[in-house]
Parts: C-alpha cells; structure tokens; sequence
DNA sequence: CAAACTCTGTAATGATATAACATCGGAGTT
DNA sequence: AACTCCGATGTTATATCATTACAGAGTTTG
C-alpha cells in the first residue's frame, strides 16, 4: 500500500541535509553543503528535491525560495493541508494544519467551482523568543 | 488621513499595464510591455512593483513569481487577510477573503504567542471554466 | 542656499531554476 | 546472456528572477 519508494543516493544526501537543519535552505546553500560528497550540479540537487517534494518529505517555502523538511511526514495520509510560520529573525519554520480552515477553503472552492489542486499557507513574523527579545531591546531603548 | 501618494511615471506605468492585463505578469513581461514607453532596466519594473505592492496596490503572488493588480484596492483599510486562487490553466486570479479563516490564524498566532507580520495563501488548480473544458475532452477520450 | 530626501537611469552581478544531451544501471523479459 | 525499458545520473550551457553599487536630477525643508 505504501507508496514509498527507497531513496536514491542524491534524494537521501539531500533530505538529510535538510533534516540535519533547523532551519529552511536554498537548493544551493544544499549544493555546497554537499559538494564533499561528490554533489556538483545545481541539477543534481534540484532533481531530487523535486521528487521529495513530490513525496511529502520535503516542503518548498515560496516566500522564501527555500526548501525544509516535513516535520510530520508520517501524517500524510489525506491531501492535508498544510500553513508555514516562518520567524523572519531566526528562520525557523513552525508547521501546523487547521482542518477549520481547510473547511473553509473548500466551501470557497464548493462555491466557486474551483477544482483545488494545491494550496500554499506561508505567515511570516516573529516567534515567541525573537519577539520577547526585539521587545526586551525596544524596552530598553525607549527606557533612556 | 489617507498615506496614498500620486504615483511616479514608472509606477503608473508598471499599474496600468498590470491592470489592463487579466493574468499576473513577471517583472520581465512587464518590462518588455514597456519598453515602448522608455523602460529599459529590470530595476526601474522592480522598483515601482515594490512601491505599489507596499501600498497594497499590487501582490506578488510567490508561487507564480508573478505580479497582478489588486481586485479591491479601495478595501484596504485594515490588515485583511487576502488569498488568491490561480487557474493553472488560464492562470487568472481570483482574490479573496474570509474572517473566519483569519481569525483561525489569530488563533493559531495566540496560543504559540507569534507576531504575525504578514499571510501569504494561494490555492492552484482549476477555474470553473477550464475544469469544464478538461472534463469534457476528458469524457470524449474515455467516451471511445 | 544647503541639507536631506526621493525618484531616476545604467551597468554589472548575484541568485534561482531549467533545457538538452549522453550515459549508466537495474528490472523484467526472451 | 542479450534485449529492452525506464528512471536516475552527470555535465554543460542557458534561461529566468532579483539586487548591488554608483551617479545624477528634481523636491522639499530648514
């Protein structure tokens, strides 16, 4: 039943890559991590990001033009849709789903007609730490 | 009490030509438009869309890399939350927006004490028309 | 007037992504 | 084994999207 292929020697460099960072990385920014290990071409990199995208293993942030791995990939089951909270200070990517506002989604695309192939969910702002910190500087600098 | 500034000629020129198009335009296509008019650099496209996207009068729409006027500039009163469904077909937009999705967000944002600075949603898949054009050559083939 | 500001134009470059082509290697035959 | 099919690979070149750096022109404002 599962549709889980083996991964190729160049999917796996890359989605380790990508699991060993906590935050999201450009195709490229993965190309020279990997050059070590014989990765050369912009195309090696892209091709298998295609594919893990293409699996659910791997999500690209268009706000960002840049690609991190799924933090739930067991979960995807359904056509799950899924919103990215990108901290703008720290980079780092919250992952989260909402089935209200998938339902609501539907209906528009119930009312429109509209046949929803897939759906993009990217706020960006600050976490909780980045924001304490801006406002702990803030604070200080309107204190003088 | 209104911040809206009279455009500069490159601004009103990169608008006009998004407004008179009905699919959203790269930097480039807009600037190939109007180099008729005297535009000749990438930058002067992307300076103006810049400006106008600032002032909510154009959105980027990430997925696309693509630019398109915005439907409802005169509703831009507070921070609303817009989502625009693209036929990947005809590649028209359709924005729109729904409270109730954006107070689900709020929520979200609250409980893990995030600073929301600003919401990208964008739904692919088929218009109504284009997914009816699809279901009927699709009904011929099978229809054999 | 001069300082500060904004918009402008141009050239060069950086960053992201794909096209085209030849080759390799495994899976399933025959 | 030889054959074919098919997907992955490696390489070069190129397309597409976006910004840096610098200099000049025009306006506000003190």
């Amino acid at each position: 039943m599962s549709t889980r292929r083996a991964l190729t020697r160049n999917q796996a460099l890359v989605l380790d890559t990508l699991t060993a960072c906590d935050e999201p990385l450009s195709a490229y920014a993965i190309l020279d991590r990997l050059r070590g290990e014989g990765v050369r071409a912009p195309l090696q990199v892209y091709r298998a990001l295609d594919k893990l995208v293409e699996t659910g293993l791997v999500h690209r942030l268009d706000s960002l033009k840049a690609f991190v791995a799924c933090s739930h990939p067991h979960e995807h089951d359904g056509a799950a849709v899924v919103a990215f909270a990108i901290c703008e200070n720290c980079a780092r990517v919250w992952e989260f789903s909402d089935s209200k506002i998938e339902d609501r989604f539907a209906a528009w695309a119930e009312a429109e007609s509209f046949l929803t192939k897939a759906t993009t969910i990217e706020i960006s702002g600050l976490c909780v730490s980045c924001r304490k910190a801006a406002e702990a500087t803030e604070g200080a600098k309107t204190a003088v």
